[in-house]
RNA sequence: GGAGGGGUGCCCGAGUGGUUAAAGGGGACGGACUGUAAAUCCGUUGGCGCACGCCUACGUUGGUUCAAAUCCAACCCCCUCCA
């Protein structure tokens, strides 16, 4: 949008690698960055026990805020989760027990401490959890102090709930007020940490851009807005599907050697914009990168899986991972333990434990299409029997689905 | 509350008594080709130790029938319009 490069550490280096969207007032941000460090946030609701790659952006975002010496706030929806965002989506959310909700909440928190420094002074990061504020929120007070600053006609115009109105899908008035909840979020945040920054994706523009709103008319306070791009693969694909499912942050849901696998398979015209989000390689290192050619373009692949990988597990599971799938080394591989394989097993039971899928008929299928490799020999009986005599002398056999799936069995 | 419309597999969507585990499309997965990319082409896409067979499935429950996603009843949910 503006002709005026930003000057503020955090704006040059965040327009510079891809990360602005869209923002409030890019001017007005700038300046206030320059006149010393500020405290921004990002809301994560807890719908599942581990974040995504979806998520990666806005916390790689608040990587870059806390090392140009801002303050940055992680806010775990506790509360909101109870609400669920209707923002951009068709239907409502499943409504969560509280108990999910509070076991989320832990599986999601560690992976921050990846990311962050914690700590109370200075930029150190924070957490917070809008539980703490939002339950004990009274209605009627609620809706005197905060309700009156919210105009139906406006709220209905907004892009995040105009679909699900015109496709003539129900949304819920519990919904309705998620855009509230959030709003009223960001207040809170402003008065008692000082909060003047909100980031998130760019489905969360209309949420954020009413808390803004919030804040001036309610405090007389400045408060901005910044959201980064939402990612597709150049082929137009939403980012973060991958064989199995979703790519997930947390190593129990996803291994290392999965999650760098997911990167080394970027496509082609993605590998700069990826570099430059989601590594911390100088600018220069990428430039360099990126414009490799043709098959060489897969160096590069690797060292953004590798860089990637080892911000999220550590540098050593990292290179496991990238020695395991250059066939250096199995170190990295994932691990199954399957006992029966002792005494011999069928094949396509073997396939459906190893890589955790839905029925024995798929494994069959995956079979019968040649999809599967023990020992990098193909497997093309389904019924064979497996047993000891496939293991190496180390006690594992490699199994092998697709390209881009492998574990190593072992029998104990 | 009233009137009308609708609920089909991961999603969209066809199907108004048997030949329907349910057309078609999308997505996903596997294979071929490549560079572990994209594009293209081919295959697969309910379960069961699976050629046979059995079981489960078209909002829910019950009924009619030799036979139901298809007919009937009640109920649940969604949408539109009207007070």
């Amino acid at each position: 949008m503006s002709t005026v490069l930003p000057r503020s550490d955090f704006l040059r280096i965040a327009s510079e690698r891809g990360f602005v969207h869209q923002c409030t007032d890019m001017a007005a941000l700038d300046e206030k960055l320059r006149a010393g460090p500020l405290a921004a946030y990002v809301g994560y609701d807890c719908t599942a026990d581990s974040l995504h790659v979806g998520h990666l952006i806005s916390i790689m975002l608040l990587r870059l805020w806390q090392n140009t010496g801002n303050r940055p706030v992680v806010l775990l929806g506790g509360g909101t989760t109870r609400i669920g965002d209707p923002s951009f989506r068709d239907e409502s959310r499943p409504l969560l027990t509280d108990a999910q909700i509070e076991a989320n909440k832990r599986g999601i928190r560690g992976v921050f401490e990846q990311f962050l420094a914690f700590g109370d002074s200075g930029p150190g990061a924070i957490e917070v959890d809008n539980a703490s504020w939002l339950d004990e929120l009274r209605y009627i007070p609620l809706l005197r102090e905060v309700g009156v600053h919210f105009s139906v006609n406006r709220m209905l115009t907004l892009d995040s709930v105009k679909q699900r109105l015109e496709r003539e899908h129900s949304l819920t008035f519990l919904e309705f007020n998620y855009m509230i909840l959030q709003s009223y979020d960001f207040r809170e945040l402003n008065r008692r940490h000082g909060v003047a920054v909100q980031m998130g994706g760019s489905d969360q523009w209309g949420n954020i851009v009413m808390g803004a709103d919030l804040i001036r008319r309610m405090d007389g306070a400045e408060a901005f807005g910044l959201t980064v791009p939402l990612l597709t693969t150049a082929s137009g694909q939403k980012m973060g599907k991958t064989a199995s499912g979703a790519v997930w942050l947390n190593a129990d849901r996803l291994a290392p050697f999965g999650y760098w696998q997911f990167w080394r398979n970027t496509e082609d015209p993605d590998v700069g914009k990826f570099l430059r989000l989601f590594t911390d390689l100088p600018m220069a290192e990428i430039a360099r990168l990126e414009v490799l050619q043709g098959a060489e373009l897969n160096a590069a692949k690797a060292v953004l899986a590798t860089e990637a990988t080892a911000l999220l597990h550590g540098r050593a599971a990292a290179e496991e991972a990238a020695k395991a799938a250059s066939g250096d080394s199995a170190a990295g591989l994932p691990v199954i333990v399957v006992p029966e394989i002792a005494d011999g097993i069928a094949a396509f039971a073997l396939v459906q434990r190893a890589f955790g899928l839905a029925s024995n008929a798929e494994a069959r299928r995956q079979i019968r299409g040649g999809g599967v490799r023990l020992n990098d020999a193909p497997v093309t009986d389904e019924a064979l029997v497996i047993g000891a005599a496939s293991l190496a002398e180390d006690g594992a056999a490699r199994l092998s689905l697709g390209r881009k799936r492998q574990v190593l069995v072992r029998a104990a």
